[in-house]
DNA sequence: GAATCGTCTCAAACCGCTTTGGATAACGCA
DNA sequence: TGCGTTATCCAAAGCGGTTTGAGACGATTC
């Protein structure tokens, strides 16, 4: 059932049939009302593709996600950020398309999504220092959304963003004032924004109290267990060990407190632990009580967030680009406690 | 640039140009390279959304993702089989797009990916017993590849899954050998067909060896952290705790984990770890040397091969419903040991 | 030299919708 | 009565490709 075929057998023109579903002034009210009914008695749905040719809108959103020879993005964190975004892309009829690509052909990947015409605009995951993809996407005219921000990009442009820096400096500071004095920190990759802002606020923190940094006590690797665990067990095997740790996920945490437990210690007695906490729906931090003390942001509702922010760009081009950075929480649970007696 | 544009540069009628660039025999080969040439040199990519209006597909792939009344669909495991799937298409000039809407509007989305062309197929997700989707997309005519099998389902369909009873089976026999007893089972929802398939093949393996199953030792629940940890926790604290324990995932085990290592117990010494490793790439189970002793099978290549077969059957609707058991292998890891003496 | 046959190219129809630019009829008002 | 408005509706021209059916041309065959 298309278009023409309910125009006649309504007795009307396309034209009318068109504008009367599409809700335009120019159409009898109770001509509308028999074209509604005889569209929902019909079971029409107009064709997408033909739609998207003839407004030459894609109504679709892209999401460009390179693998791995450098990075795996594919992650829970990630996973949660997409779910979010899609859900806001279903409320407004909109697609969300995922391209898989080698990373070798991201560039290649967006400027086809432009000039193929496939989506309106993409957000742009894990931004580096130095973005190359923001001054490429400028370059071709897509619309795009940062989830996060790029250090080093002196144009403005379109991003959303937890304020990284000041997590980790309240967590740092949180241990601090609980009297440590020896806190390890193990962060995510450090090419990445968000890990470079979370050191950042960490140095800043223990900087404050005039306390000097050691390298020793500072890891950067992949947010997985395993390198968790590593990154943690070398810190707990140095001559003095930490006494607190904050780990970049609960990821990572899962592989700290494997370490720490495998030495035989009590999280929250003998070692202090925080996390960052994205609040994944399939890795919630407890249930009522959280299991670790945490600074907490939801990347799903980032998603959704992120997702508003590029259809709202996308329909208003010319406003000048949109910028928004969240506030994570510091929740308290039961993984930190005041420094041990020696 | 559009083809009209190329083929009035070339001096060319549109017609020529379009099957130079698709590789029609009924062009000259020195006209196709000059076409070829001029289309490189002028950056010309067709537009996508008029091939697929004048072609009448799609040239995607579907994947609906409900969200969570009852189960939360965007996991850890759903990623990565996105991820490999994703690929595939990639590689076959298929778009991914990717629908998250409330459970109660599933039936309506698969409906309207249809009549509204935006995709030429899709993959059910996470099939339950008697899932309703089979015999839905069965009437629409939407082609589709299940992930896993639907149990009463009567009718022939396609599908990929991974022999979950088998490698349950063996799994308990490996504990079994080793003289354990008293085995837990931390499950999956019993309403997700895999998770009914892995009771299966525990329970066949207690029985073969005489063993009566103990309902507190089967537990079924969200393959989450948090889930993991309870469900261990309560058969550990049993009046006879159960010497070793089967876990659903990766990440139920690191619930496991914690609720074994909080009881001070030794992983692989008092009690003994077996889990189903979906290899996830941000879950590795361990690096060389396993972690745990799993039954491993790759979901993101699940997710490959499962995305090849749905092209296949766009592209060959005739062809019979193709259906495909991968073997998960029993990797020995440190994890599991003899059954301690009391 | 005419008929036949490939080879190469093109004009035009088509995919299913939106949208521009009228056309028609009813209406209001001087 | 005459004429500008207003309210409705429609024909036709896109959108940017693919595909059908046919024409032009040179080579081959009889």
């Amino acid at each position: 059932m298309n278009l023409k075929e309910l125009a006649t057998k309504l007795g009307l023109s396309p034209t009318t049939v068109s504008r009367a579903l599409n809700g335009y002034p120019e159409v009898n009210e109770t001509t509308r009302e028999r074209v509604m009914a005889a569209a929902k008695r019909h079971n029409y749905h107009p064709n997408t593709r033909a739609i998207r040719l003839a407004t030459g809108r894609a109504m679709a959103v892209g999401h460009v996600i390179p693998i791995a020879t450098r990075h795996e993005i594919v992650n829970p964190v990630f996973a949660d950020f997409i779910a979010g975004a899609g859900e806001t892309y279903s409320r407004n009829d909109y697609d969300m398309v995922l391209s898989v690509v080698p990373d070798e052909d991201e560039e290649s990947t967006y400027r086809g999504l432009k000039s193929k015409g496939n989506v309106d605009g993409v957000i742009v995951h894990a931004p580096r220092m130095n973005d190359p993809r923001i001054p490429l996407l400028r370059e071709i005219g897509l619309p795009f959304v940062v989830h996060g921000r790029a250090t080093g990009t002196a144009e403005p442009y379109c991003w959303l963003d937890v304020n990284n820096r000041r997590a980790f400096q309240r967590a740092t500071e949180f241990l601090l004032d609980l009297g440590h004095t020896r806190i390890g920190l193990v962060n995510g990759l450090e090419f990445m924004d968000f890990a470079i802002r979370r050191r950042t606020g960490y140095l800043d923190a223990l900087s404050g109290r005039g306390i000097v940094p050691d390298p020793a006590l500072m890891s950067s690797d992949e947010m997985t267990e395993v390198a968790g665990y590593r990154a943690a067990r070398a810190m707990l095997s140095l001559p003095i060990p930490p006494t607190g740790i904050l780990a970049a996920s609960m990821i990572s945490a899962m592989g700290v407190r494997r370490a720490v437990e495998g030495l035989g210690l009590v999280i929250g007695r003998d070692i202090s632990i925080i996390i960052h906490d994205d609040d994944l729906s399939y890795m919630k931090n407890g249930e009522d009580v959280p299991i670790f003390t945490a600074t907490r942001s939801s990347v799903r509702e980032a998603g959704r967030l992120a997702a508003e922010m590029l259809l709202d760009v996308i329909a208003n081009p010319g406003n000048g680009p949109q910028q928004r950075l969240l506030e994570a929480e510091l929740i308290i649970g039961q993984s930190t406690g005041p420094v041990p007696k020696a």
